[in-house]
DNA sequence: TTCGTTGGTCAACGCTTGTTGGCAAAGGTA
DNA sequence: TACCTTTGCCAACAAGCGTTGACCAACGAA
């Protein structure tokens, strides 16, 4: 009798029944805490300043969503709307790929706090897998040439889309944040494409010991 | 006389002098500290936390830190051994990079620690940048076409590396962590490769605009 | 020996955290 | 009218945090 109809997240993605008076402050605390994990990370993004971002009191939060944990399942429902390919001339999938991500990123913060949580705290990783799997996924196997080999196909897409938006929107390394869009679309785009479409590469590429000659010290 | 002499960290590569009877003791409070940073982030890894691991008290930590900055500090300081690549004929560069950088992340666990804290930390941001500038920036530098484009090429380098590393130690994405050494190394490779010495790319490859198609709802 | 320095423990401080329960006002229904 | 549910605020809790200062034991030089 405690712990029922405390959380009561509408699971499908149009809730759109039983309107209660208190949705205008459950959007405003969801909308304060995306903000609050987008930009300080799980840990130190606390009830308190979510509550008073949303001009309410703490306890409300919990009485909505549970606990804190609850509240960030709450606020990290994502979508990475990630575009149908099928008019795309399939040899410009990696540009138009690219350019999508670096809207998406620059549109809102969410998925910038994303990347955040995910890195520092397990459920915040779990949930980057959700995403990633169900709304990556498909896309990749619907362009690359091996369905089977979609999933690794879709992780390597992944590495680099996110590891750019690491350097350029959270680490803000100074070459990565301040290229342009175009030059940034330009070099990214066929590594994209080269994940999404090329053959497997062979595997023998590997020099056999080049790595650390040892004797060397100083330049 | 009190923030004096406090914090001691030998700053040169080789310390070497003045061997105290503290070394072990200091010693065990840094290889704790780097375990916790790693595995709980900036937040969660606490002073003690870390003292309890050392098997000493928390306050012996600020004795020989100042404070939990300064511990991380001492904890963080890097080297990512980058290999000369002198001997290495140049359109090797990229496999050989992407083999150490994977070697390395292997090893041991402070590099996801580096990219645990520099996410959620602003500190661990800044620390981050200078460590890749400093020894990511000078190799690029000496294998790239025209050293005034060094520090975006390394910057791209960056990104696919650190973007790996992330899928595969952190997020755990499961194809990027269960994808084979070699089959990894075979598919980042030519990226890593075109990333430092290729031609920039024009930067026409962007078509206008077909972003979001609007009127496709559903599959 | 004596004395100053160093290595280390202990107990506590002020503060912030997530979380809880009580209580008052507002709204809806009968 | 009366009653019950919802919405919200307030005050407090137990726990954990980084940090501090007092105090003791061991050492090294005088």
């Amino acid at each position: 009798m405690k712990e029922d109809a405390v959380v009561d997240t509408p699971p499908t993605p149009a809730p759109a029944r039983a309107p209660r008076r208190s949705d205008v402050t459950r959007a405003a605390i969801l909308a304060a805490a995306r903000e609050r994990f987008a930009a300080d990370g799980y840990e130190r993004a606390t009830i308190r300043a979510i509550a008073r971002d949303a001009g309410i009191d703490p306890s409300m939060v919990m009485r909505y969503y549970g606990n804190k944990e609850g509240l960030f399942v709450a606020a990290s429902e994502i979508d990475l709307r990630i575009p149908r390919l099928g008019a795309v001339p399939s040899r410009h999938v990696g540009a138009v790929l690219v350019t999508h991500f670096l809207d998406r990123w620059e549109a809102d913060d969410v998925l910038t706090g994303m990347l955040r949580v995910g890195v520092t705290n397990e459920a915040g990783a779990e949930r980057m897998r959700e995403i990633f799997k169900a709304q990556l996924g498909p896309m990749v196997a619907g362009v690359c040439p091996d369905p089977a080999e979609a999933p690794r196909r879709a992780a390597l897409v992944a590495s680099q889309i996110l590891g750019m938006a690491l350097a350029r929107y959270v680490l803000r390394f100074p070459p990565a944040a301040t290229m342009s869009r175009d030059e940034l679309i330009a070099w990214l785009a066929p590594t994209i494409q080269r994940y999404l479409t090329a053959e497997r590469p062979e595997q023998s590429e590997r020099p056999d010991q080049p790595d650390q000659p040892e004797e060397l010290e100083e330049s």
